[in-house]
RNA sequence: GCUCCGGUGGUGUAGCCCGGCCAAUCAUGAGGGACUCUCGAUUCCUCGACCCGGGUUCAAAUCCCGGCCGGAGCACCA
């Protein structure tokens, strides 16, 4: 199995799948699993050099750990080799049309006169490669049939000449492969036995063929998936990130708005929650369209369990209890999470913070209480003043009526870097110590706690 | 337009190749209940689908034909 991106960018959700499914069948079957880098266009599809290596995270990090990895653009020579082969077999040829007039050779279904009159392919191949000709002038096209039904196979190119320097092996050639050219020869080569890929690479397989037919190869097993769209995330393609990145709509590839796996991880999604989340998308040829609540709800199958719970008083407001203010110092205990890892403290006060959302819904005299600390009673809206109204939850309504507080000691600022915007607020400095791990902010989200600056910085990653 | 695919609950998926055990799987969602301490978490229950028409057959989600709807490709991109 193998998976072959061209990494012009960093690996997204759609490459997600590719990766999963493809290293999950190799995992089954106990076969190989290639990461190939299909970089044989300098200039279109430019590749960014970075995302070479981000790939290979990614891929270790959903557990997809490639047997091998294979570079295409610094494996020119191979395609060489073989295109001479064919040139020699008369199975391919020089052509000088324009696009022009090859597409309207190509819509009659005649041949073009290149195709047959050129005993002289191989030295023009040389002159090719010795640089005589400019950009355009010429390409190499495979001989297929020209009156195959299907338009689009008919004679295609399997090397063109571009003068840019590539980002991974600078300016060593100018006569690159194309993606047909180059993937059938690799997967041959590599002995993959079944490729799974999207199914705008039907008509390439069709292509393809008739150079394993000239060379006398068994092409391997295909299954071609539809495109997966999330409602959250849109159509959102490698190159209009890279625009909205260098228009400062976004912070990078990792900004946590963005379908980028770097982005994910960053959320602190985990990557056994994303493999089951593909899986079960299977491999069907239909488009899906599927929502990332059904990755919230893997991932939370994992993490709910085991996070952390603590305070977060979002856009928070001051209040002040009135009556015991002595009582009202003294420690509470929050259980930490629903494992039964134990307790935290809390040193209660008689001034805390509330979140404003809590604090506005209330009602003059309404009784509402701070989570496993005290009840207490609206008294002054303006002033923001409560009473004491009693220890045990007794009286108090259930449900929204109990929420979370925090006093001045134990608040350390905090930003949520949201998906929709951001949240500012106070976290509870328990957190503090669960630097890199998720956490649920109780009655708010689960969220990645990142770093600890001048206050504390976590990314949201679900409900 | 030409070539090729596909249509199962709100969403995704299993089943289709090799017809019966399918009044159709699993998940998510929605609605409702529970919770002496997260009603944005958890938990329980309920709801909800074989695109349409014809044919073959004792029997069709599964096979055949037609229609409708949707998608992909038709680059010197991947």
């Amino acid at each position: 199995m193998r998976f072959a991106p061209n990494p012009n960018g960093p690996a997204t959700m759609g490459s997600a799948r590719g990766i999963i499914v493809n290293s999950e069948y190799a995992k089954m079957y106990d076969g190989r699993f290639i990461l190939r880098f299909d970089d044989t266009d300098p200039r279109t599809k430019r590749p960014m050099l970075e995302a070479y290596d981000w790939y290979l995270e990614d891929c270790e990090w959903l557990d997809a750990k490639p047997h091998e990895v294979i570079y295409a653009s610094r494996r020119i020579p191979v395609y060489y080799e073989h295109i001479e082969k064919l040139l020699e077999m008369k199975k391919a040829y020089p052509c000088f049309c324009s696009r022009e007039e090859f597409r309207r050779y190509r819509s009659e279904g005649i041949e073009c006169p290149h195709r047959n009159t050129s005993e002289d392919a191989l030295e023009i191949w040389q002159k090719m490669l010795d640089g005589a000709y400019k950009e355009g002038e010429v390409v190499i096209r495979i001989k297929t049939d020209m009156k195959h039904r299907d338009p689009a196979i008919r004679d295609w190119v399997a090397f063109r000449i571009i003068y840019e320097s590539h980002p991974l092996v600078g300016d060593a050639y100018h006569v690159y492969p194309t993606l047909d050219f180059e993937s059938a020869i690799e997967d041959h080569i590599n002995g993959i036995t079944h490729i799974i890929r999207g199914k705008d690479l039907i008509d390439s397989e069709r292509r393809q063929r008739y150079i394993y037919e000239y060379f006398g190869w068994e092409y391997p097993i295909t299954k071609h998936w539809g495109r997966v769209s999330i409602h959250e995330f849109g159509r959102l393609s490698t190159s209009t990130i890279r625009k909205a990145i260098e228009a400062g709509e976004f912070t990078g590839w990792d900004d946590p708005r963005l379908p980028t796996l770097r982005a994910l991880r960053r959320r602190g999604f985990k990557p056994e929650a994303i493999r089951k989340f593909f899986i079960s998308l299977g491999v069907g040829e239909n488009d899906v369209s599927v929502s990332m609540k059904n990755l919230y709800a893997e991932n939370r199958k994992i993490i709910d369990p085991i996070a952390n719970r603590y305070f977060f008083v979002w856009d928070p407001v001051k209040i002040r209890i009135e009556g015991e203010a002595e009582e009202l110092e003294k420690e509470v205990r929050l259980p930490l999470n629903p494992g039964g890892a134990g307790f935290r403290v809390i040193r209660g006060s008689n001034e805390v913070y509330i979140s404003r959302d809590d604090f506005e819904r209330f009602n003059k005299g309404e009784i509402v209480r701070l989570k496993e600390f005290c009840n207490i009673r609206l008294e002054d809206r303006e002033k923001g003043i409560f009473s004491f109204a009693g220890w045990k939850p007794e009286g108090v309504k259930k449900g929204k009526n109990i929420i979370h507080w925090l006093p001045e000691s134990e608040a350390v600022p905090c930003t949520v870097l949201g998906i929709e915007k951001n949240y500012r607020g106070f976290a509870e400095s328990n957190a503090v110590k669960d630097i890199g791990k998720v956490v649920q902010f109780e009655r708010f989200a689960f969220c990645r706690i990142e770093s600890l600056n001048r206050e504390l910085r976590a990314v949201y990653t679900h409900p």
